[in-house]
DNA sequence: CCTGTAGATCTTTTT
DNA sequence: GATCTACAGG
């Protein structure tokens, strides 16, 4: 929601007298009044995107008569959900609480909770994390004798996730591993076996299994099917180019039988390979659904003339992709600012400064108005410091999630513990606050529970009768007595739910242990653990009011729906799922569902006036009038990882994830670079971005800083941070001469721009300094900055190489061999 | 059983 | 450089 829309506000209100189309151009238009069969909907960064879906809906329902009851709305992120909510009652009023729309995660939860017991889960199943998985593989990997040095749980956890998002079950991998040969696969598939066993032991989802077991219910079980098939005559996915093929089988399942599919979505924003995301359920869209009408959205609503020309240069590189090319009818706008600094200290304090500009002298820029957008997070550190140094505000987004904190994981641990009693969650809090029950007291629980088939806190109640047990008892039986104590507090049903949070945080002694290590360690950071604890509290309250708002909201839904949908009472399963949600209980029970799929507090923050700070992937979604694109070189942007496969696929995902970055920005744009960067403990020289490059100079008004580096003979650490705040200059350089620069400097990457480049200044610079294939590991280069070093490794990048050099008085740097003009010592 | 220090590792992230 | 994980000693 932050500076999320683009004027639709304005658009908005013109609707509220007409009809749902006013306000929209011609193709929105279509898009929002396709009728039946398959539509595909291309909609480019900024060109109206969630007007067009809401609007659809609202048309749906208020002019065609369509019951919300019979529309499925799927989207990624909770925050999309909530938005698209929050419009489409602004459009049609306040009768869509039987549409639904969510996530693709909580829309399956709340069909699993319903069938899931079809495929032998309780339908209390929990839902596990991060964290909890790479728990369970790790007690896998100690079952299975397996060393962790050799199976990474990481690694493992995302071989079996992709594995799920592939929809291969255990069996199967098991099955095809065996064929393969290949030993890591084989082990991988015993571990995923397991893996499958524990969980479903206690009865545990992971969040892949979410999606997988939905789409073997909706396989086995055709009745249940044919339900939801019946039911959701209009189905929408919002960036479909993000699904992946989990979520592309439940899809194409649900509309197969109304056919009356509309998907939304950008082949050029798809930034989510990684974690399964497959561009081709986009790019095939078409041929799979046959008879399918396609709308492209091109015209841009967001950004400049100048940002729009430069996003469409670089995507043009791609070539897997579907044409299109945005335009705006607005100006051209400021060009592009692009800074080259020497190091990474100056390219922040250039970005501090400018920011300080903007915010004083350019009129009536906010610092909300400002984001700085990097590749990696380890980038956020060096602009921390200087947005700091400049008392600039700023807002750091990302890093640690509120809900991955300790305290607010161990109480809802403690919750887990006493609604469900499973076993992760005891290993959680048995021992917070300390009570003298370590590692070794908890594994003989573990194996006295596992040996007599019941849970580790029934183990616990009864670890008198157990002989391992017996010296522990008294500290077990003393805890699973105040788990007990809870539990009837639970039903006594006379707290409100923020209360009872606060009742266990107390009685447990959690908040007390915290406070006193606040005072032995007297660390700053302790500080805002019961600070968040609090925080975590008013999220609770805001729930239970949440909850009772629905609760209210939703007896006069029914009576509408059971009016406007006759047709479907005699369904066998009636949308009963949401049971009247009365007793603490069911509260609790229900809140803790919301937080393992949903943790919001992430998104806060919005009114204070402070510079953003975010990865790009987070930047997703939302535009700037001001952004600033930092750490801009090959190695970071793209990344290494990318620049080294082969098939080229990598590096066009990192140009979509600078083109997300680009059309981020409404007015102006800033790209920075640091000729020599400090990350990871190292130095690290590497050229300008390839992207950087694709944007042709027309847009670009490079910013010069003068180079201490060459120039200037000897320029120890200290000389970097001299007052650079006065050496910023406007380039007086020619653009032909800009371009030569530039391309020296870094076309060792890649091909070359255009075929201008006959004359190819690289090969006669590079004519007189050392090339990779003369350099072995060992052996002593020298380097005219950094003088003498020895060689430490040699790792071959496109046709260039990165090198790792330990100099005699620099220490370890890594650089690009034809970058580094190294000469024999 | 707890606490301190050495060693490896380090995209991107939502659910 | 920073941070989390693994062992040894109190």
């Amino acid at each position: 929601m932050i500076n999320g829309g683009n004027g639709d506000v304005f658009l908005e209100n013109n609707n509220l007298a007409g009809d749902i189309t006013s306000g929209l151009n011609p193709e929105q238009m279509s898009a929002v009044l396709h009728d039946k069969g398959p539509l595909l909907i291309l909609a480019g960064a900024g060109s109206g995107k969630t007007r067009v879906i809401t609007h659809r809906i609202a048309h749906l329902v208020r002019d065609l008569g369509v019951s919300p009851y019979r529309i499925l709305a799927l989207t990624f992120t909770n925050k999309a959900a909530a938005e698209m909510k929050n419009r489409i009652e602004g459009l049609i009023g306040a009768d869509v609480g039987s549409l639904w729309v969510g996530t693709f995660h909580s829309l399956m939860v709340r069909i699993l909770r319903r069938h899931i017991e079809l495929l032998g889960f309780d339908r209390t199943f929990i839902i596990l994390d991060t964290d909890d998985q790479l728990k369970v593989i790790r007690s896998c990997l100690d079952e299975l004798n397996l060393d962790e040095k050799r199976y990474p749980a990481k690694a493992l956890s995302s071989a079996i996730s992709s594995a799920k998002n592939e929809l291969t079950s255990a069996e199967e991998f098991e099955l095809k591993s065996s064929s393969s040969g290949n030993f890591m696969r084989t082990e991988t598939a015993k571990v995923y076996k397991l893996y499958q066993a524990k969980l479903k032991a206690s009865s545990a989802l992971d969040f892949d299994d979410i999606l997988f077991f939905a789409v073997e219910i909706f396989r086995k079980y055709p009745d249940v099917l044919e339900h939801y098939r019946n039911k959701f005559e209009y189905i929408l996915v919002d960036e479909y180019q993000d699904t992946n093929h989990a979520q592309y089988v439940i899809v194409e399942l649900l509309a197969k039988k109304h056919g009356n599919l509309c998907v939304v979505g950008d082949d050029d924003q798809s930034i989510y390979a990684f974690r399964g995301a497959n561009i081709s359920n986009i790019l095939d869209f078409e041929h799979d659904f046959k008879g399918c009408k396609v709308i492209k959205l091109e015209r841009n609503y967001r950004s400049t003339g100048n940002i729009l020309g430069a996003a469409n240069s670089v995507i043009a590189n791609n070539k897997g992709r579907k044409a299109k090319e945005l335009w705006t009818s607005s100006d051209e706008g400021d060009l592009i600012t692009y800074l080259r600094a020497d190091n990474h200290v100056a390219e922040a304090r250039f970005v501090a400064s400018e920011i300080r500009r903007l915010v004083d002298f350019a009129g009536s820029c906010k610092y909300g108005d400002i984001a700085v957008l990097y590749r990696i997070n380890a980038l956020s550190r060096n602009f921390e410091n200087e947005l700091m140094a400049a008392r600039i505000p700023f807002k750091l987004f990302g890093g640690m999630r509120f809900y991955e904190r300790k305290e607010i994981r161990d109480i809802i641990a403690y919750m887990r513990l006493i609604l469900v009693g499973d076993d992760m969650s005891f290993d959680r809090v048995v021992n917070v606050p300390r009570r003298g029950i370590g590692d070794v007291t908890k594994s003989a629980v573990f194996q006295a529970a596992a040996s007599s088939g019941v849970s580790c806190l029934e183990a616990a109640s009864d670890s008198m009768n157990i002989p391992q047990l017996s010296r522990s008892a008294p500290k077990l039986i003393n805890f699973y007595d105040l788990i007990q104590s809870f539990r009837h507090k639970l039903d006594e049903n006379k707290m409100s739910l923020a209360a009872f949070f606060e009742y266990v945080q107390d009685e447990s002694g959690m908040i007390q242990e915290i406070i006193e290590q606040r005072e032995r360690d007297k660390h700053e950071d302790v500080k805002d653990r019961v600070e968040t604890l609090k925080e975590h509290l008013s999220a609770v309250v805001e729930f239970e009011g949440q909850l009772s708002a629905d609760m209210t909201g939703s007896i006069t839904e029914s009576a509408v729906i059971a009016d406007a949908d006759a047709d479907a009472t005699d369904d066998e399963f009636r949308d009963e799922d949401d049971l009247p949600i009365t007793s603490l209980r069911d509260k609790l029970a229900k809140y803790i569902e919301s937080i393992s799929l949903y943790i919001d507090k992430d998104t806060v923050a919005d009114e204070d006036d402070a510079v953003k700070l975010m990865t790009i992937h987070s930047a997703k979604g939302l535009e700037f009038d001001n952004v600033f694109m930092v750490g801009a070189e090959e190695g970071i942007f793209p990344g290494l990882r990318s620049i080294n496969d082969l098939s080229g696929e990598a590096i066009e995902e990192e140009r979509r994830l600078a083109y997300v970055s680009i059309t981020r920005a409404r007015k102006k744009l800033y790209i920075t670079t640091a000729f020599e960067r400090m990350l990871f403990g190292q130095t690290q020289i590497y050229p300008t971005s390839r992207f950087v490059l694709e944007i042709p100079s027309k847009y670009l008004n490079e910013i010069s800083q003068r180079r201490s580096y060459q120039s200037q003979s000897q320029g120890p650490r200290s000389g970097h941070a001299r007052q650079e705040g006065s050496s910023y200059f406007q380039s007086t350089l020619s653009k032909p001469f800009r371009d030569t620069v530039s391309r020296s400097t870094s076309s060792p990457f890649g091909r070359p721009r255009n075929e201008s480049s006959s004359r190819d200044t690289v090969s006669s610079d590079q004519g007189d300094y050392l090339k990779s294939s003369d350099i072995r590991k060992g052996d002593i280069v020298a380097h005219s900055k950094f003088g003498k070093g020895i060689v430490r490794s040699l790792v071959p990048v496109a046709n260039d190489a990165i090198i790792e050099i330990d100099f005699d008085d620099f220490g370890l740097k890594k650089m690009m061999v034809r970058q580094a003009k190294l000469s024999k010592a």
